[in-house]
Formats: structure tokens, C-alpha cells, sequence
DNA sequence: GTTCGTGCAAATCTTTTGCAGTTTC
DNA sequence: GAAACTGCAAAAGATTTGCACGAAC
């Protein structure tokens, strides 16, 4: 797992460093998940002891650059951020507020006709808003 | 469109004010543009001389809770409000960073086939990022 | 007259920035 | 050794909150 994180650093090009090889480690071991920066800077203070959150955007912001990470916003006004390995989309509790990873083969393509003349479209970002499972098991208590 | 603004209010159980008046004639007269709380303040002040920021904001949360408006995260990490008269999606410029509603016509069904057991699903929001006709015009200089 | 809305200012919260010291290559 | 990264602290920017006064019903 140590490994795996460190070639996806040097394949992008970024140095190896323990702040970033933890941060990258936390989202291989757990894909699909989504967390604030501060989130993410919690989890890895018990390994890294002085880790700054200033550090801990930078790393993140420099995981976007690369495509190693992706950024969202949300309703809340903050980022969440989880780890780019392939397309997909979201779905995103109203309540627990956590969001989740949805294939893309579970969403049939979107066909586009005349959506906005002249634009170009580099991207579709489709979002299910809703409740969970947990949070509808919880509340039909 | 003053007349409108107010039965709109009223519907709503809203009290009627001059800032509230301002704001949705805003978006009446503007339906599909999307601002933000300080862009919204900025085009009214010549109009409410003394409208405050505080003010803007709790207007807006007001008409968001009544789902006169919608409240859109960017990721620029602020809030875009817009009129909400019928369902639609969203384009969002890379570069301008406007946000354009698209009629959800332009878009074909969406099908769900098991997306996560066990979750509701209240809403979809599907947004294509790209670059808007004005900023590829521009760029291709 | 009571309830609710506004303006103002301070506070909050997330994120960014600058810089000196340290690590990576 | 040069370039890049980290920690720290301060700054920035958007949004929220509390309260006294005034407006709406």
C-alpha cells in the first residue's frame, strides 16, 4: 500500500513526502469516501503529529492539480475531497451530509441535443440528492 | 412584475419589504442568471441605499427555505443564488464561472437502475462544466 | 401592539498566503 | 546545493449571529 502511494506520487511528478504519502494512503485505503480537510487533518495527526492544516490544503490542492483527487463543493460550504480513480458520480445524503461514489454504469448515458449552442462540455457531473440508507433506517425509528 | 413580486411573497407567507421586493424583482427580471449574495447587493444598493450584507443573506436563506430560490456551491467555494421556476440543470463556465440553466429537455431521462440499495432519492442535479460560447469566442483569438 | 425584518458590528469558519527553516532530489 | 515542501501564524473571504431599532401586519 506504501508503495502503490508512492508511485502515484512520482508518476505526477510530486515528491515523496511523509505528509503526502499519508494523505494519499487514507484515501487508497478507503475509495469512495469523501472528506473535509480538516476531516482528512484529524485522521492523520495521531501518524503525523505536527501535521499543519496550511500543509494539509496544499497537499490537497496539489491532488487536484494532479488529478489524483477530486473537490467538491457542497450545500454545507465546504470541500469534501476523495480520490479520482475513475469516472463516476455522487450521491449525497441530506442529512449525515457524507457522499458516496456512483458508478457511472449506473446512470445511463446522457445525451445531450442542444444543451447551449457554441459551448464546449468537458465534463457532467451528475449529483443524487436524497437519504441514505442508515439515515432512513435510523429515522424510521 | 412589482405585482408579482408580492403575491410571490405573500404565497409564501413571506412579510413584504422593500429588500425582499428588490431581491426577487431581481430574479424575475433575470430568470436563468445566477449571482451571488454580495453581486445581488452590489445591483440593488443604488435602489436600497442601506441594504446590508446581513440582510442579503438572511433574504436569501428566507426565499431558499420557501424554494423561491436555489443555492448553488461553486467551486470557488461560494454560493450562487438563481430563481427557481421550473425544474432544470446546470452549465457551468470554466472560466467565466457563470452558471446557465439548461431546460431539463436538453437532457434526456436519467436511469436509475440500482444506484444504492436502501437510499431515497429526492433530486438530480446534473451539471456540465465547460467553457460558455462568449469564452471560447474569446480565447480562440 | 405584537411579531418579524433590517442594519450594524462582531464573530465564526474555511481556506489562503508569506515566510523561515527543513527535506527531497 | 537548488528547488520544493512543511509548520506556523496571520490574513482573507464568505457567511452567520446578536441585538437594538423600525416596519409590517
Amino acid at each position: 500500500m506504501s508503495l502503490s502511494a508512492e508511485i502515484i506520487l512520482r508518476e505526477n511528478g510530486l515528491r515523496v513526502t511523509p505528509q503526502r504519502l499519508a494523505v494519499l494512503e487514507l484515501f487508497l485505503s478507503h475509495s469512495g469516501f469523501h472528506w473535509s480537510a480538516d476531516q482528512i487533518r484529524n485522521q492523520l495527526l495521531p501518524r503525523i503529529p505536527g501535521l499543519a492544516r496550511g500543509t494539509t490544503y496544499k497537499v490537497l490542492e496539489e491532488f487536484v492539480r494532479s488529478h489524483i483527487c477530486e473537490e467538491l463543493p457542497t450545500p454545507e460550504g465546504l470541500f469534501l475531497y476523495g480520490i479520482r480513480l475513475k469516472p463516476h458520480h455522487h450521491f449525497a445524503c441530506r442529512k449525515c451530509h457524507r457522499w458516496f461514489d456512483i458508478d457511472v454504469d449506473g446512470v445511463d448515458n446522457i445525451h445531450i441535443s442542444s444543451i447551449l449552442p457554441g459551448a464546449v462540455i468537458d465534463d457532467i457531473a451528475v449529483t443524487f440528492h436524497g437519504l441514505c440508507r442508515d439515515c432512513r433506517v435510523n429515522e424510521s425509528q
